[in-house]
DNA sequence: GTTTTGTCTGACAAAAATGTCAAACTAATC
DNA sequence: GATTAGTTTGACATTTTTGTCAGACAAAAC
């Protein structure tokens, strides 16, 4: 199949990461990822043969690319706070780019039908678990479980954004004294893991 | 309206609440809702004329609940690590009865027609912010905004639950040791938010 | 230049989900 | 016990979304 490449398989699912993960569009439908992409609802199927495909295909995509993300920065040969901080800055950068695409991953993640194809622990993760150990046996952080820590990381980073629409109104916060909670958020978040 | 009170009204949204939140079929459409109460669809309708006001029904009772619930613990008169303890126990009991509803929340809150009904900062949160400024003072915690010390609680508290079944098989842990790593956060929050 | 093969489309069919209405039912009220 | 008014239902209509299929189109192969 494909052989005479057009591009058009590959604009359908750009297209539809772009409704979901930037735009937001959770429920877009077929036709809506259609138009957004300038083809015809028949050629979404001919591509991908139904909705769930294309859903699963996309979804699949994103956590791969996100886990080639992670593993690139956790395995990096860089001391351990400098990892933290490249950790940080790519999430940042990641969310900026796709504003909406950690909510709709949570939202896949706790549907019924989640199941990653995994098989064992990567070895980026297996790296920086080593990397948390030491750590901890030198003392710059508390000890605890290793995915405890990684709770606390992926915690204190990712959850603000999920919940922004809603601590900005409780808060009473405009677009710009958030992003500069979030901003004054990147050091401290270090110092409450390196204590 | 609803003079001669049979229960059906309050028995639907009940209903409703339930799958939502403790189910997590979070696409059910009003058939399964009408099916699962006992009640015919129609009768869905006869209440709540449109799916549409049904969920918005549903999810501004939970949300309501939510803060009543926040401000109960949060007003209390009780010292800081105690108000802090009171708030970790109950977020946790609330999961237990219904392991969906965050995760509910944070994709209703990023979608797009999400507008809460506030007037203002409530007056359990204010007094709660004044708290965490003496407490601040006294040094028994950083000093940071209010509202990034809220982040953290709600951080470390919430996202470990939105992301269990990823994590689970990340780093291959049984239900059992995940609710023992839930149960070692319990006391490590704690640490980590009075440093 | 014609055949072949992959790409794309419009028209149609099917399915899934929501909404409406007249009528049946039932418990209060008179 | 007849009436009234709120409650419930089944049948029907509509809307929305998805899936299929025959055929048009275009580029490569012959």
């Amino acid at each position: 199949m494909a052989v005479r490449d057009t591009g058009a398989e590959q604009l359908i699912k750009d297209t539809a990461k772009r409704i979901f993960f930037a735009e937001g569009k959770r429920n877009a439908t077929t036709q809506d990822i259609a138009d957004a992409a300038g083809v015809t609802r028949t050629l979404v199927n001919y591509y991908f043969r139904s909705k769930d495909i294309l859903f699963r295909q996309v979804f699949d995509e994103a956590m791969l690319d996100m886990r080639n993300k992670f593993d690139a920065v956790l395995s990096a040969e860089l001391p351990f706070r400098k990892k933290l901080e490249g950790f940080i800055d790519m999430f940042y950068a990641e969310v900026t780019a796709f504003p909406y695409k950690e909510s709709f991953m949570i939202s896949e993640i706790n549907s019924h039908e989640f199941d990653v194809d995994k098989k064992e622990i990567s070895p980026a993760l297996r790296i920086f678990i080593k990397d948390i150990q030491q750590e901890m046996e030198k003392g710059t952080i508390k000890k605890m479980r290793p995915a405890n820590f990684m709770l606390n990381l992926f915690s204190l980073l990712a959850y603000p954004l999920l919940t922004r629409p809603l601590f900005k109104k409780l808060f009473e916060l405009s677009d710009v004294e958030f992003e500069r909670l979030l901003h004054d958020r990147k050091k401290m978040i270090l110092e409450m893991l390196l204590c």
